[in-house]
DNA sequence: ATCGTTCATCGTAAATATACGATAAGGAGG
DNA sequence: CCTCCTTATCGTATATTTACGATGAACGAT
């Protein structure tokens, strides 16, 4: 953003915005995806199942953690990610309740 | 994106995503709470709404349109906009399917 | 026809996002 | 200690987003 306006909204016109900007880049989305099918949670092999380079797999991992929905753990040398199931839930109940708002 | 990459996703990511990207300003989601009062839908008083120049509400208009979350109307020299509710209900039940697929 | 109103688009500047190679940081194992 | 493996971060290039003033296009009214 140019000069910085987002103080000119209300809270949840922000947080919704930010959830949703966290979802907004179909690498992120099938993340998430894979961090769901529970075998999977080492960073590698995520990033095995990837079309990107790992520092870019790392940059979108870096974008979930940042607005909560994974979390990483250190194990040994590698980074086992998980999704944070209450967060995910939070995340999804603020959509919802804007939809229901705005529409439906 | 630097050099386009989002052919290596699905489908179903790749438009996820986009809608996900629709939603992800506040400015935007504030349009789509005022278009909600049905009692508002001219884009002057969107704008008179909005702490954003015209030009710049504007374009936050014109990529709600390219997702197909809102119409616009022209009335004479007025454009008139209205959400677009099949396309809301759609997307709302895109992210929740992610969600139910994803955890919850 | 001219004028004012309304809104999209153009041009542009600055911020942010995306991508990747290279490098650093940290642990495992010899 | 040294080396390998794993992952985050740095540096950088390019693309996209955001924002606004200026301009253009379309219409209604005078």
């Amino acid at each position: 953003m140019n000069r910085l306006k987002k103080y000119e909204f209300s809270a949840d016109e922000i947080e919704l915005a930010d959830i949703a900007k966290a979802l907004s880049h179909p690498a992120r989305i099938k993340i998430l995806k894979i961090l769901s099918n529970k075998n999977v949670c080492m960073c590698g092999d995520i990033v095995e199942l990837m079309p990107l380079a790992q520092a870019t797999v790392s940059q979108h991992l870096k974008e979930l953690k940042r607005v909560g929905l994974i979390q990483g753990e250190i194990e040994g040398p590698k980074v086992c990610y998980c999704l944070d199931n209450v967060k995910m839930e939070k995340a999804k109940e603020s959509l919802m309740k804007m939809f229901k708002k705005v529409c439906c």
